[in-house]
DNA sequence: GCCGTTTTCGGCCCGACTGTTTTCAGTCG
């Protein structure tokens, strides 16, 4: 069992544990535990079997003992009895807004409900008001709560999120009311998949419901969950959830840095503000009651005043994970993180020889604009006939245009590269010697997305070992709302291209948005050179980039680990270096 | 169940909102 199940099965028998009314400390425990082995880099088999699994923190003689089973036997003795002792469909139940493990106790004790369908039934024929605590206001709240169950999901992709988040930031740069304002939450903290956005405003109190007017009768509103003197929330026509909270000027830093997670961050943050005999919430520092010798707590008017008062150097929004961001603070050891403007071309674009939509010299002019100093060209190849795939003669014939066009230009590079086919066994999809007229090769997976993870992570690894491919294109493998993922065990594929000195991209494309931070974090371990691509089919698509940069961020890279970062003779002596 | 600059017991982040009550429990983030 891998730890992705390993993590599941743990946070359902926390869920259970709630349901049954345990002890809440042990509950959050096994939460706690979920959350620390989908994030290890690690492989989990290892750990189990070195019995370094205890070592981890957050993972007890208790969790471990029940990780060790999952592990080696696919189920524990503890997870068995936990699960057989409640009806399987009130963990369905759990995922509806407004209810939580102390409702679906009652409800299953005093009504006998067990799934969703009977819980709105009960709904539908009022049994529900009948019991202590419940009315009809929670009845009808349940039966919105499983109708949205069906119709809003949880999980946006990134580049989603935050088109829907400017538009409400939009509207509060035109309102006078309102001092200052910034997004929060896991889209400030660029995420790959956001829950939903949130939205942090200092205003005066006055003020505030005039802005909470102007925030819920937005035409992108589609409905309102509630709102109430400091917090309002609502659904948004993209089927993302929004909340906004506006708080004094004061308290504006310490709100957005509470509004901005994660709560494991915060949770850091909050002990360590204990140790020096502090309170901390989401409006200011306060003196623990009954502390003595404690110094008085500051103000904060920016979010690095927070961070000075406890010692610690600023810590950027996507490493605020509680994953080693104290320890590099504290030491002043924070990197100089990746940012667009470090960026000085792409390697996977595509041009109307292929499925693009704008031609070679379009695409050039527009990387100039951007202020880039070379461009990769990597067009289809052949068996990609649903792409026009380029066969090796339209290969040479664009190879000479690029040539032409290098020629003109003083201070501008254009790399010939492709992004050629792995084909179901593994081998590519040119033979070596076409393969070598390129200055680069991005090897992608485009057919067969079916196959088991052994075989699809097989065949990605033979295609790494040939000499000529300069990097793993399309890494998808894992990502939950691409479309044609493939399963992918990308630790494997990290450690083949750490072997091989390959280096792999974050594909920046809004649909694609290619391997998670900690995958990245684990290259950046490995010595595997990162390159951020656009995957752009026409100019506009360049600018993609930026959302691939944020991943790149939230994996700790500097600019030294971006291949795209570095200038063109670096580029290239990397680039023959892997041919020889 | 986990953890330790308060270390083998006794804590474990904290506040807003809602719906139900008439002071609070449950849920959420």
């Amino acid at each position: 069992m891998d730890k992705k199940a390993v993590a599941e099965i743990l946070d359902e028998m926390g869920t259970l544990f709630e349901i049954k009314g345990e002890n809440p400390f042990k509950c959050r425990a096994y939460h706690n535990g979920a959350r620390v082995v989908e994030a290890l880099t690690q492989d989990i088999a290892e750990l189990v079997k070195s019995d370094r699994i205890k070592e981890v923190k957050g993972i007890g003689p208790g969790l471990a003992e029940t990780i060790k089973d999952l592990v080696s036997t696919g189920t524990s003795k503890s997870y068995e009895s936990v699960k057989s002792s409640l009806p399987p469909g009130l963990l369905e139940m759990v995922k509806i807004q407004g209810l939580g493990p102390k409702r679906i106790k009652i409800l299953f004790e005093k009504l006998k409900i067990t799934s969703i369908p009977e819980l709105k039934e009960a709904c539908e024929k009022h049994r529900l008001a009948q019991l202590d605590g419940f009315g009809e206001k929670t009845e009808e709240n349940i039966l919105k709560g499983i109708e949205l169950r069906t119709r809003v999901s949880d999980k946006h992709l990134y580049s989603a999120a935050k088109e829907s988040g400017d538009e409400i930031l939009k509207l509060l740069g035109r309102l006078k009311e309102v001092k200052r304002y910034e997004v929060a939450g896991s889209l400030r903290r660029k995420k790959e998949i956001i829950g939903d956005i949130d939205i942090v405003v200092s205003a005066e109190e006055k003020n505030r419901q005039k802005v909470f007017k102007a925030f819920v009768t937005h035409p992108a509103v589609e409905s309102i969950i509630g709102q109430g003197e400091t917090k309002a929330s609502v659904v948004l026509n993209s089927g993302i959830n929004c909340d906004m909270r506006i708080v004094g000027d004061a308290e504006y830093a310490f709100a957005l840095n509470y509004f901005t997670g994660s709560k494991e961050h915060n949770v850091e943050m909050r002990s360590r503000a204990r140790k020096v005999g502090w309170s901390l919430n989401e409006y200011e520092f306060s003196k623990i009651k009954g502390e003595k010798n404690v110094k008085r707590p500051p103000a904060c008017k920016e979010e690095q005043d927070i961070y000075g008062a406890l010692g610690l150097s600023y810590v950027p929004p996507e490493l605020r994970e509680n994953a080693g961001e104290f320890e590099a603070a504290e030491r002043d050891k924070i990197p100089h993180l990746i940012e667009e403007k470090d960026l000085k071309g792409t390697f996977h674009c595509h041009t109307t020889a292929s499925d693009g939509s704008n031609s070679l010299e379009e695409m050039v002019e527009a990387a100039e604009k951007l202020g880039w100093q070379y461009l990769g060209i990597a067009d289809h190849s052949k068996v990609a006939v649903y792409a026009n795939g380029l066969t090796p003669d339209r290969v040479k014939a664009q190879h000479k245009e690029i040539d032409r066009l290098n020629s003109s230009k003083k201070k501008f590079w254009i790399f010939k590269g492709t992004e050629v086919d792995i084909l179901s066994d593994g081998t590519l999809d040119f033979t070596d010697k076409v393969l070598s007229s390129f200055d680069y090769v991005v090897a992608s997976i485009h057919s067969k997305f079916k196959m088991t993870e052994a075989e699809a992570t097989a065949r990605v690894i033979r295609a790494l070992k040939n000499k000529y491919v300069t990097m793993l294109g399309h890494p998808t493998g894992r990502l939950l709302l691409s479309r044609d993922g493939y399963p992918l065990n990308l630790n494997d594929v990290i450690n083949a291209a750490s072997d091989y000195g390959k280096s792999i991209e974050i594909n920046a494309h809004p649909l694609r948005l290619d391997l998670d931070w900690r995958l990245v974090k684990y290259a950046k371990q490995k010595g595997v050179k990162i390159c951020i691509n656009p995957d752009a089919h026409n100019t506009d698509g360049l600018s993609d980039v930026r959302f691939g940069v944020g991943i790149a961020r939230k994996g700790w890279l500097e600019p030294k680990n971006v291949v795209n970062c570095w200038p063109v003779k670096e580029v290239e002596t990397f680039f023959s270096s892997i041919r020889s």
